[in-house]
RNA sequence: GUGGCUAUAGCUCAGUUGGUUAGAGCACUAGAUUGUGGUUCUAGGGGUCGCCGGUUCAAUUCCGGUUAGCCACCCCA
């Protein structure tokens, strides 16, 4: 039959899902601009360089998750990810050179050409927050603290931080030369994959969840034995600060976290109620993109929260708001005879004027049916527009909860007396 | 990109050891209730059994391919 489909590893979401996407973002939103961060929308593509620039040309994300469009000399990308479409933003507006210090955050499609599976989707959404400008361990304390009060507050449980410190370049160069040295004597009892990642990023041989290779990771030099002095002290100020607010942690050298742009502090939240991909939320401090991208040596951090990700364990976990839920509508018109048609379609229309969500038939469905629909539909209000109301002015209303009927004239009261009725309900 | 599993009604699924009218529950429509729901009861509509090809007298059932979904790997929100 080869009916239409949406495009592999997009979605629709229909209106009854709406209602729990709405309400991550709504507890998102209220966190964090509670916090002092601004809403910033930023187009859906860019210049497919601020990608390679940002993320790194050997990252895989940039090498092959990339939908890219071509035309004439314009090479686009849909944006794979929030943080360098901010930054841009930010350079390009001079807002560095009026108050440097900026907090954005923003909410919306992430597009990345890969294999869908639990949790992942080649259009996701995402939630992030970029703070730019400042290098203070005080700032990734309250970046991870926001993370933390936005699961919170959209009522999720069970998740965890998995926190980490990945030094500056100087501290990388050199516990990469030290880490190289110990993994290349045991290369033989590492799994194939890690044997690739030897020489393209050791780092990630770090978080390889391949039994054999967990022996020779825990017995691994520690990246926070070879943080400089200076790192060392920013990470504890951060540890400091987030102990004191009280947020939970773990520290955990297996967070790696896979763009280039990463320095200091980098974390993950993670809810083991998802299934293998169970990171909700990934995030850290970029102190050098800011200079890559061209601008002033500032610093910065982020995180971004998987939408997608975060209704699938709210949905687990059996939050009220993840159920699928029609939108709600109080109040609903029947015409009783077809004479009444075009004066229901009217009444509703004047209701919705006077602000109240009302609905009416168009399908000539029966009253019986009307009334089936609206009981499952959770109707306050039936009004029943018939001949016989219709010639004395009067509507006929059925109250869905207490069951009682009765009549209120169809005049300028109706809507205020309706509204009155639905408040006291 | 790699591997495994799956594909039957709008939804969730059963089923045919290959046999000619393919089932259930929910949902939908109508009636019992001559202008009234939430519980019942009855009836009805709805499926080229994912798509293409092969084996066979016969395929929804077996085989191959393909597409899509799911799960895992890589990587990541």
């Amino acid at each position: 039959m080869a009916r239409r489909r949406a495009p592999r590893g997009t979605e629709d979401l229909l209106p009854d899902r709406i209602p729990c996407f709405e309400h991550i973002f709504r507890s998102c939103r209220l966190v964090l601009e509670g916090a002092g961060y601004g809403e910033i929308r930023t187009p859906m593509m860019e210049d497919t360089s601020l990608f390679v620039r940002s993320l790194g040309e050997v990252t895989d994300v940039v090498q092959k998750e990339m939908f890219n469009i071509q035309r004439g000399d314009t090479d686009l990308t849909f944006r794979p990810e929030g943080t360098a479409p901010v930054v841009r933003a930010y350079l390009e507006r001079n807002l560095d050179k009026q108050r440097p210090f900026q907090k954005f955050y923003y909410m919306g499609p992430m597009f990345r050409f890969e294999r869908p599976q639990a949790g992942r989707s080649r259009q996701f959404y995402q939630i992030g927050i970029e703070a730019l400008g400042s290098a203070s361990p005080l700032l990734d304390a309250e970046v991870i603290a926001c993370a933390q009060r936005c699961f919170e507050a959209m009522g999720l449980k069970n998740f965890k931080l998995h926190l980490n410190s990945i030094g500056d370049d100087s501290d990388r160069d050199r516990y990469r030369v030290v880490l190289k040295e110990y993994m290349q004597g045991l290369l033989d009892e590492r799994c194939e994959d890690c044997q690739g990642r030897f020489e393209r990023n050791v780092f990630r041989m770090l978080d390889c969840k391949v039994r054999g290779c967990q022996p020779s990771n825990k017995a691994a030099p520690q990246f926070l034995d070879h943080l400089g002095e200076e790192s060392l002290q920013r990470f504890d100020a951060t540890l400091h600060a987030l102990d004191a607010m009280g947020i939970p942690y773990e520290r955990d050298p297996g967070i790696v976290r896979g763009f280039d742009y990463y320095t200091h502090t980098v974390f993950e939240v993670r809810c083991p109620d998802l299934g293998a991909r169970d990171a909700i939320c990934g995030g850290g401090r970029y102190d050098g993109l800011i200079a890559d991208l061209d601008g002033p040596d500032l610093g910065a951090v982020g995180f971004a929260i998987g939408v997608t990700p975060s209704m699938l364990a709210l949905e687990t976990q059996g939050h009220p708001m993840a159920s699928p839920q029609a939108p709600e509508l109080p109040i609903f018109v029947a015409p009783v005879g077809n004479a009444q048609r075009e004066a229901a379609f009217l009444l509703t229309d004047r209701l919705r004027q006077a602000g109240l969500a009302t609905d009416t038939d168009f399908e000539n469905k029966s009253l019986k049916a009307l009334f089936k629909y609206g009981n499952k539909r959770g109707l306050k209000l039936m009004l029943m527009l018939g001949a016989d109301e219709q010639s004395r002015g009067v509507v006929k209303v059925k109250d869905f909860t207490s069951g009682e009927e009765f009549e209120l004239a169809d005049d300028a009261e109706l809507a205020g007396a309706l509204q009155a009725r639905l408040e006291q309900s």
